[in-house]
DNA sequence: TGTACATCAGTGAACGCGCGTTCACTGATGTAC
DNA sequence: TGTACATCAGTGAACGCGCGTTCACTGATGTAC
């Protein structure tokens, strides 16, 4: 963190960085301007010349996540080559394990009283968009005849529930410890969630 | 709030109910010991005669909400008169609307940052209890031949993702959101889901 | 029933702390000529 | 290429605030005799 030149040159990002790193640490109660300017390296008003205050700076941190979810997921789709249908179980599995792998936006992504969306347009249409990636996976699997039309929106909640709830327990511990319980691990219970999910939706293949 | 008393008799109770009604109405973040006892009426040290620590205070309450939902839980599956395959839509419809209906407690319970469960076994104990509900209730479709053996677990699982996955969401107003989107209202949302799962459970009824 | 005393459950002032935010400042950089 | 000047992006001290927690205290209550 030891800078040579007076400014810093991207300190925007390291704020950033420095923001998701606290949260992936010691939580998101340990975020302040303060310590996120401390652990960049920067005096305390430093922050102010590229966030507005506390919530821009989380607002910033949330539209991010939800781009990057998007990005994901777009990714898993494209990956997925069998039928529309398991495009849906690639689409949840996606979404946990972005949840995994970027815990600090998860966490933030939905703690909306933190970055409160209302002021930050930006935020609710990278929510939207990524949301958008899922609807337009149920609606291709209704095109192909696959889902019946009037299920279809109920199926994507359906997915989305289990994807967000799987990854919330997870992330809160609850996951692991039943896991424990039941003779396995986390990993293993969310595929095996989905791989029977996919078989209950699709019974002929 | 008046007290004429000069001993309050019922301290206790008071600060827990000030801090469910302070998470309602101005969420976790609002939630302080000095704050709680503003609210209860009471002088900034009071609180210290009835709980050690501000996350005692938190932990107390997450315990006796895993309690509550134990509780509902039991209700919900005592009053289901149908296969013991219902018993399952109908814990996890209990599930949801125990969020609805005890937000604050709901926000608590998976915040196990904040009520540090590790120093308070009760807590872990009561989540347990509340799980171990769901896993009776499969348990028992297992043992009326309605579910497979190697699959009742998994079941257990999606099922409670389902539930916490809706809860959470509509918490965070996601649902709501996405239930404009598609025309609808978040409870029927949910109930749609619960009913579409069933059905893919039981095709044969 | 009265009294002395222990205990319980409040009060309110005080401690040190980290916070968000502001502000006058200054070093570094970019630009016009 | 050199210089004057504007602008950018830092610094660090300062503000007022609410927090968790402690502590000496005191009013209220319960108990033994």
């Amino acid at each position: 963190m030891k800078r040579t030149s007076y400014h810093h040159g991207a300190l925007r990002d390291e704020l950033i960085a420095a923001c998701l790193r606290l949260i992936e640490t010691e939580g998101i109660a340990a975020v302040s301007l303060r310590r996120v300017a401390r652990e960049a390296g920067v005096s305390t008003g430093a922050p102010y010349h590229h966030f507005a205050d506390r919530a821009a700076l989380l607002a910033t941190l949330s539209t991010k996540g939800f781009e990057l979810l998007a990005a994901e997921l777009t990714a898993a789709r494209n990956a997925t080559t069998g039928s529309p249908l398991d495009t849906l179980g690639a689409l949840a599995g996606a979404y946990v394990r972005f949840s995994r792998e970027q815990r600090g936006y998860f966490r933030l992504m939905f703690r909306p009283e933190l970055s409160q969306p209302e002021k930050h347009p930006d935020t609710i249409v990278a929510g939207d968009a990524a949301f958008a990636i899922l609807a337009d996976a149920i609606g291709e699997c209704v095109a192909a005849g696959l889902l019946p039309a009037d299920k279809a929106d109920i199926l994507g909640i359906t997915w989305w529930g289990i994807g967000h709830g799987l990854a919330s327990l997870w992330l809160d511990g609850q996951l692991e410890k039943r896991a424990v319980q039941l003779g396995t691990t986390a990993p293993e219970l969310v595929e095996d969630v989905m791989r029977t999910m996919s078989a209950l939706l699709a019974p002929g293949s």
